[in-house]
DNA sequence: TTCAATGTAAAACGATCATTTTACATTGTC
DNA sequence: GACAATGTAAAATGATCGTTTTACATTGAA
């Protein structure tokens, strides 16, 4: 595996496990196989790296969503719940760890948002004939958000619940 | 004031935009306007003066939830984040940051999310006449969360949005 | 074969961490 | 008027923080 590659997916879950200001760099250095003078030519600071682990993660369920239902979104997140567990938002924790006090940090966050809505937005465009209904768009956000935090601590049945009321809208939507 | 609701206010706040981890003791003492020594007299560590904060806002949180209908839970919260602002829920940021792995930290959390549990169950089984709807309470407690959450950057008209639709799940409710 | 790039290992940096200690001032109470 | 409690101010504790540096090994291309 690609040096880069390894560093920031043992840097990923380290901070989802123990959170972002509690993994030390040592630790992080010993989880990556490398010296800190290899982390830091790569990354070139803690923050530009948390920065660049958000990126990736982003990419990395962006392209889990790509479906093109609201059922088959939400059955995608119970997916990645089961496989990958679920300890809450990375960015939105990121968000809390740094206060949004961090450029990069807060840039990256914003672009997961904006990325993740406008998917939300697509998919209800499709299932209701192309109807902009900001209104659903966003009850369907809040149930997609309100799983993941559900699902810290009732597990993945959390998010078959928020499914099936997400579909149940969605059919009493007029189209 | 007295000195320990001084000092876990001050606290509260820190945390709440700052993080847990990245508030250190220093800024914590300055900002309680006391010492170290009288600081570490009444909370004993930091992870116990964590814990407390937790439990004081578990308290003060659910005080505001005294309701009795779905519609005037959703109104509480929103309230609850127009005067106060909204970073996340501040106990599951609490579990992100140390990975639930501090038995009194992970406690207060567990608690605080049982009263909520339960609280909404109780306003469900009023409104659907006493009937155990379980599936429907989870509906719910997802749409709460979401709405926390998706309030951190959407600000409180999300809630808004998660209170007209959990009003019409249980309107449309079997009773 | 020599140069530049890329890596490791390990020490050093000054800052900050949570916590304890030392020394002292102010109380209210017996 | 002595005592115990409760507070402040400030230094010291040893550990750990993020980051840089020093010294050296390996490698692939010119």
């Amino acid at each position: 595996m690609d040096i880069k590659t390894k560093l920031i997916s043992a840097a990923e879950s380290l901070f989802d496990r123990h959170g972002f200001t509690a993994t030390g760099m040592d630790r992080l250095t010993q989880a990556a196989g490398m010296s800190s003078r290899t982390l830091y030519k790569h990354a070139g600071s803690k923050h530009s790296l948390i920065a660049k682990v958000l990126s990736e993660r982003d990419k990395r369920f962006l392209r889990r969503l790509d479906v093109s239902s609201v059922d088959a979104l939400f059955k995608a997140l119970e997916d990645w719940v089961r496989v990958e567990g679920c300890r809450g938002c990375l960015f939105l924790r990121a968000y809390g760890e740094t206060g949004g006090d961090v450029p990069e940090i807060a840039e990256a966050i914003a672009v997961h948002k904006a990325r993740a809505w406008n998917k939300i937005q697509e998919i209800i465009a499709l299932e209701t004939n192309g109807r902009g209904d900001e209104q659903l768009a966003e009850q369907i956000l809040i149930l997609f958000e309100g799983a993941t935090a559900t699902a810290i601590y009732r597990g993945a049945d959390a998010v078959a619940t928020a499914r099936h009321c997400a579909v149940r809208l969605v059919k009493q939507a007029p189209s």
